[in-house]
RNA sequence: GCAGCCGUAGCUCAGUUGGUUAGAGCACCAGAUUGUGGAUCUGGGGGUCCCCCGUUCGAGCCGGGGCGGCUGUACCA
């Protein structure tokens, strides 16, 4: 009576399977980026899942907290191997180790899976998809410009419509003006300044409300949970606010606004300058109406140093439940200019730009765009088994179909016609194929169309008349088969 | 990580003040129909009531702890 413990049949949390159709659709979506990154010049390059720790960032696992934010694990001789969370670390590696055999500028894209180590939520994997593309070693803004045009371009591509998205472009160089100005400059700041730099990422949640608590003395959410702020002065935050408010109704005054803000830091003027320049570069070819300048964007990462991007759904969609879906950003980028150069004597410029493929793919879900919710593919013909000594000839028939570029196969199980029947139809199969003993004596076969059965079947009440009717279902010599086949398939093509 | 809500069949959920053998719809399987996917009818399989400990004559229900899920928040190099 004691039945042993079956083991429960569940992926691991973060982690989700993905059917046929998700896979076709991904994979529509990933040609269609490819096709936009290789028009500009890119080229591919892949990169393995894991790398040592150390080249990823900054931080080895320790003993407290071994796979904090990242899955890491140890080799045999000792040393700290992880699994990649963004391509741009590895990228990083791959240029520097391979520099002197790269042209440069180096312009490249992979798209591949990466993992972390954090609370999984809806929306949120611990694997996930990303796309990547990336120019090293060109210290010019245009470099900057180009990939903002691109990611513009790309989104277009599949299918979000100019005006559903913006491509919103800021400058490290400015954030880091503003808060040289008001006393955050040296390098013991960096804490602080971290602190700074996420309570403004949180603008679009938070409002200017939540950030001027998160840079004062903190914040208490809905739940009761208090945030320590960073403790910043009246006149500082307001300068903050300021710096974030700073868009105006074109590029150009909120190049003008930012000026004004950056006041007489050499480095905030320089940020300023730079997005004067990409406005420039943008306008020239036409995408200033989905280029545009917005203090409020920073990126959380801290290896930015310069021009920082992020690619944004700008309408609203309400979910099953009738509540709005916020989408955020489904892809970001910026210039880090420190993190090649972390592997090499000279320093390395680079900047780059992500796609996260999952999000911007429920994004699509959602607005049905044609490139993910194309028909799904019909399923293969299926030969069904009348008479089990009669495999052979029924192999025979799948053989023929195949060699003739149709996708077929032999029902395998062993169960009665019913259930074939209820098999072909649970495989989308386009029609199936029966021969019994009486189709075998004529040297016939049996083709019963499923899809027009099935269409066929809707008028039809009553079993008796079900059976006798046999919708859809026609009779041809052996050697016509594959004519017939292809004649009901092309019924269903489109 | 912190806080709130939640956890009963594959799925969506009922389940009375604690009371016999825990239910429904959908899904699945089979039969009605010895060779025909739909519909209809009939029947069937499927449960560690998330886990453990406790209270009780008796726990799906009460208490404690754990695990998992959702939401918010934090973290995300």
């Amino acid at each position: 009576m004691s039945k042993p413990d079956k083991l429960k049949a569940r992926a691991p949390r973060g982690f989700a399977d993905r059917g046929p159709a998700e896979l076709a659709a991904t994979e529509r979506m990933l040609a269609a980026i490819r096709e936009v990154y290789e028009l500009y010049g890119f080229e591919g390059v892949e990169t393995p899942f894991v790398e040592y720790t150390d080249a990823l960032g900054k931080f080895l696992p320790d003993q407290d907290r071994p796979n904090e934010g990242v899955f890491s694990f140890q080799d045999d001789d000792e040393q700290w191997l992880s699994l990649r969370y963004d391509l741009t670390a590895p990228l990083a590696r791959y240029v520097a180790e391979n520099f002197d055999a790269l042209p440069k500028p180096y312009r490249s894209y992979r798209a591949g899976w990466v993992f972390r180590n954090e609370k999984p939520g809806p929306g949120r994997f611990r694997q996930f998809m990303q796309f990547d593309a990336d120019t090293v070693g060109a210290a010019s803004v245009a470099a900057d410009a180009e990939i903002c045009m691109m990611a513009a371009d790309t989104l277009e591509k599949v299918g979000i419509k100019r005006g559903d998205f913006l491509i919103k472009v800021n400058n490290r160089k400015v954030l880091d003006g503003v808060l040289e100005a008001i006393g955050l400059g040296g390098d013991d700041k960096a804490g602080q300044r971290l602190t700074v730099l996420r309570a403004i990422d949180k603008l679009d949640r938070l409002g200017p409300e939540g950030v001027r608590q998160l840079l004062g003395a903190g914040r208490k959410d809905e739940s009761g949970d208090f945030t320590k702020g960073a403790q910043l002065a009246p006149e500082a935050i307001e300068r903050v606010l300021a710096f974030t408010a700073a868009k105006g109704a074109d590029n150009a005054s909120t190049v003008e606004n930012l000026r004004q803000v950056v006041g007489s830091s050499a480095r905030g003027l320089e940020g300023a300058n730079e997005l004067a320049e990409i406005a420039t570069l943008v306008a020239a070819s036409g995408y200033e109406d989905r280029t545009i300048i917005d203090p409020s964007v920073v990126r959380g990462l801290e290896y930015y140093t310069g021009p920082v991007y992020e690619a944004e759904l700008t309408f609203q969609v309400a979910d099953e439940d009738g509540r709005p879906v916020r989408f955020g950003s489904v892809g970001g980028g910026g210039r880090y200019d420190g993190l090649v150069g972390r592997f090499r004597s000279e320093p390395v410029p680079a900047t780059g730009f992500s796609i996260g493929v999952s999000r911007l793919f429920s994004a699509l879900r959602m607005v049905n765009s044609p490139i993910v919710s194309g028909a799904q593919m019909p399923g293969p013909v299926v030969v069904l088994v009348m008479d089990k000594d009669q495999v052979a000839a029924y192999q025979r028939m799948v053989s023929t179909l195949r060699s003739n570029g149709i996708r077929a196969e032999l029902y395998l199980g062993s169960s009665g016609m019913k259930a074939q029947m209820k098999y072909a139809d649970k495989r989308q199969s386009p029609c199936a194929i029966i021969q019994g003993s009486n189709e075998r004596e004529r040297g016939e076969v049996e083709i019963k169309d499923l899809i027009e059965g099935a269409k066929a079947a809707e008028a039809i009440a009553s079993n008796a008349e079900w059976k006798a009717a046999r919708p859809a279902q026609f009779s041809v010599p052996e050697a016509k088969l594959v004519d017939a086949v292809r004649d009901v398939l092309s019924r269903h093509v489109g």
